[in-house]
DNA sequence: TTGTAGGCGTTATCAG
DNA sequence: CTGATAACGCCTACAA
């Protein structure tokens, strides 16, 4: 193993010179500089990694901490994963994968041991048993998701609120009186999630804001329980005729269902989606969806991070903004404004 | 921060007892080590993990690199994420996440300076360039999938050949005798992806022997890029009534889309997917599938490289044997087998 | 602008 | 069964 001593026998300096040209923390001289660069690469330097987080008390990792849970559509959890481990690289920083099994002990392990300098939590609920041990250690940290109190803590989440309110006022320009919003699982409402919980908030204010006439139905995502699902709204409204759907395993069911009922979308039927837009560009008809930035999500949560590791304090709560784009699942309702 | 220093003190021992308790390395009396474990819990010790990986000579953490690529299907990458990051835990280790944008430097970069004990390579490639840097570096690496040339290295696989001959051999029993294999993206063919390749195969070399007439069509996964397959499909041999489905974005549209055109799932047309079970039992029907064990990849990929650090030498190839279930989507073909 | 030297917290060798 | 102590490779305050 090439040590940092022997490159700088190599290039006739003295070990601490190598030191600082790699980390930049005093001026060298070009000559110097060059010398040691080329010693660098003639040897294939790599500092060693142990001895560079034992020396400088910092071992340029932060943890990320996923769920084990399934019901949170997998793809954006990946999606952010990658984009807080390159997001990470940017500061020099690489990425600890800790699942969600080992519990707040598993934050406690990589925080205390000194392997992580930082960590990001995903899927963060309400009263969240990590924050505690967060809290306790001093330890640099982000949420991606709203926890109850967020009271000296970095968090950032999609504004679900506002999420839902674009929603409501898609379909009440479009005219529709009568609208169904197509959830996630029961369970997801009764553990309290805070995205699904806020969406909702968000689409009913608007929506009685607007003089919508609402229904909410959780959904298991299936096929056959989409199938229940829109049997039921129809018995209950038959005259619905817009459908917001927070759900992303029952999209293609449900433009499925609609089609076997002989309800066309967007003519007879208006489909909002929140989902991604990869998700909303492959139904056929593509669908008008509210997406919100999922990378920057997780470029976000690394940032603060970093601004904590550097001693900084960053705002307590980041909300990011959602988009509706239209596309060909929405259409004039059946009480078209003016 | 607590040391062992403090923790010995605390004991009334010496430090290199604090640390023969810790790694069992050496005998310790049992009055002594309750001691030790008594300083331990009392102060709240944490080994620092930059000293240890210094000290030791191992860090402790394995690297898994996962691709960028989306057409691979993501809830499968994460699942064999969590299951290598899970099985690492077991051996005391901790997982790296490294996106692979980095390219082979990545993993030069994270083997070289000790920041990692071993490798995880995911979704490899027949020609995979990080490949010669594990050699180059006598890295301790496992890959998921069949590079070209797997000698000297530790591989792990699903077997594909095996579930594409399941999939032609359950069809002929079944009495079908026209086959369609709806694939990947042609551009996932193109590059000559070892697991497309495989399963096609397999696939044909068995339809051949049971005397099946196939056709092979790759498809996008998209709703309207599964219509034009399928009508292609309908067009060039209207007899067909077996469909093998290898895109799992391709399989709802697939079924609605048999629907749509009167044909009912199993009676007019089996459909079999080679797809993980979550998803075959989403659908409706149910989905008659090849699965492989994606959990079972990734711990056995974690095997691989604990038995390369230890100095073993695991075989070069493994491949797992994938299980064909049979629900609601297959049924008798138009030339009953006796 | 560059060099010297002490220390970071553990491990493991060598004594006892 | 237990204790000293010398590495491990790098960082950084202090000197020059």
């Amino acid at each position: 193993m090439v040590t940092l001593a022997e490159v700088a026998r190599q290039a006739g300096v003295s070990p601490s010179t190598v030191s600082y040209v790699l980390s930049g923390k005093r001026a060298i001289s070009e000559p110097t500089r060059a010398r040691v660069e080329q010693a660098i690469s003639d040897l294939g330097y790599h500092p060693n990694a142990g001895a560079r987080a034992l020396a400088g008390k910092r071992s340029h990792i932060i943890a990320l901490v996923v769920p084990l849970r399934t019901d949170v559509y997998v793809p954006i959890m990946m999606e952010i994963a990658i984009a807080v481990t390159m997001a990470a690289r940017q500061y020099g920083y690489d990425v600890l994968l800790i699942t969600n099994d080992e519990g707040p002990e598993g934050v406690r392990r990589v925080a205390a041991s000194g392997l992580a300098d930082g960590v990001v939590l995903m899927d963060v609920e309400l009263e969240d048993e990590r924050i505690p041990v967060l809290r306790e250690l001093g330890s640099h940290a982000a949420m991606i998701g709203l926890p109850a109190d967020a009271h000296g803590l970095a968090c950032v989440d999609h504004d679900f609120t506002a999420a839902g309110a674009l929603c409501a006022d898609h379909l009440a320009d479009l005219g529709h009186r009568d609208v169904a919003f197509v959830g996630y699982a029961p369970q997801v409402y009764r553990r309290h999630a805070g995205y699904a919980e806020r969406t909702l908030t968000g689409f009913r204010e608007r929506a009685a804001a607007r003089g919508l006439r609402i229904l909410h139905r959780p959904c298991e995502g299936t096929y056959e329980s989409t199938a229940g699902t829109l049997a039921r709204i129809l018995e209950d409204r038959p005259a619905t005729t817009g459908f917001v759907v927070q759900n992303e395993g029952a999209l293609g069911p449900l433009l499925s269902l609609l089609r076997g009922s002989g309800r066309i979308v967007p003519e007879d039927a208006s489909v909002v989606a929140l989902c991604p837009e990869q998700l909303a560009e492959q139904n056929s008809p593509r669908l008008t969806a509210v997406t919100g930035p999922a990378q920057e999500l997780g470029r976000q949560a690394v940032e603060l991070v970093m601004s904590r590791i550097d001693g900084g304090a960053p705002p307590e709560i980041t909300l990011l903004t959602p988009v509706l784009t239209v596309r060909e699942s929405t259409g004039p309702g059946p009480f078209p404004v003016r």
